[in-house]
DNA sequence: TATTGTTATACTCTATAACTATA
DNA sequence: TATAGTTATAGAGTATAACAATA
């Protein structure tokens, strides 16, 4: 599974490679579709998928700043300024001076965020777990269990 | 893991569940930061990621509609016009009209897309699979089984 | 009328580059 | 000089709505 010395692709495929696609390859198209899906799907609580990721980790981790939800979440700080703008525009978040270093900001979430959080945590996820559902038993807990380690592998580095 | 009865988020989290999200919600976001990942890292062969998954249905299944893609990678038939008009300007596919249904197009791989296709092969899933071996090999194993669950998942409906 | 595909248009998300303020 | 954050700008990716052609 290494990048210098990748399997033989042209190899018959076992039956569980969809198509005759390697695990990889398998596992890199179907993160994109879903992705697609679950952004068009909307979170079902009416906020974008980032956001919404955004604000519930503020909420699980409390106050922090922008660059560290930026390097947490994967995205440029940039694209971290435009976020939080956004919840607190909504006031969701609040923005504060940082209590001794004047370059940072703190970023915490309001009551309105979470009252926002709690009412919304099962229609955040709804879709998709409606989607598991559809999916055999032995499936279904192949996701569950590889949940973590996916989750790992998103937060790599 | 149904949407109508979601099981009760504020109980104690197992473990496995990184910051006590459910399952659903880890596995959720994980995609999202993935899928941002991957897109951002590109294909490694220079072409937008579903560009790249669009040739390399046709050159696995032969010659198909854009409708059919558009269902078969959940994008609205106007997005793959597009993707496919982006394709045909590379010369990686044809666009031929339908032997029978005027309505309808063909769409097959020319000669320089298979050349693309088993060219980049390796190139499309380094980033992912470098990412992959830098994991613990339990959590590498169960990716590479879960795959073909989650590709099923994406799929589905 | 229903289906297939395209054109026209707009929006969401995210990035890079350049800048400001503070350390 | 280095760090944190923002502003300005641009681009990729995708969608909806309206349309044309064919069945």
């Amino acid at each position: 599974m290494t990048a210098d010395a990748p399997r033989d692709e042209t190899a018959a495929p076992s039956s569980a490679d969809p198509a005759g696609l390697s695990e990889v390859a398998t596992l890199r198209g179907a993160v994109l579709v879903l992705a697609r899906r679950l952004r068009h799907q909307q979170a079902g609580d009416g906020l974008p998928a980032t956001e919404s990721a955004v604000l519930g980790r503020v909420f699980r981790e409390g106050p922090t700043s922008p660059g560290r939800l930026a390097r947490a979440e994967h995205v440029q700080p940039p694209s971290m300024t435009r976020i939080v703008e956004s919840l607190e525009r909504q006031g969701l978040v609040r923005r504060d001076p940082h209590p001794t270093d004047g370059r940072q900001v703190q970023v915490s979430i309001t009551a309105d965020g979470e009252e926002f959080i709690e009412r919304s945590r099962a229609l955040r996820t709804a879709w998709l777990a409606r989607q598991i559902d559809r999916l055999d038993p032995a499936d279904r807990e192949m996701l569950t269990a590889a949940a973590p380690a996916l989750h790992r592998l998103a937060h790599l580095e």
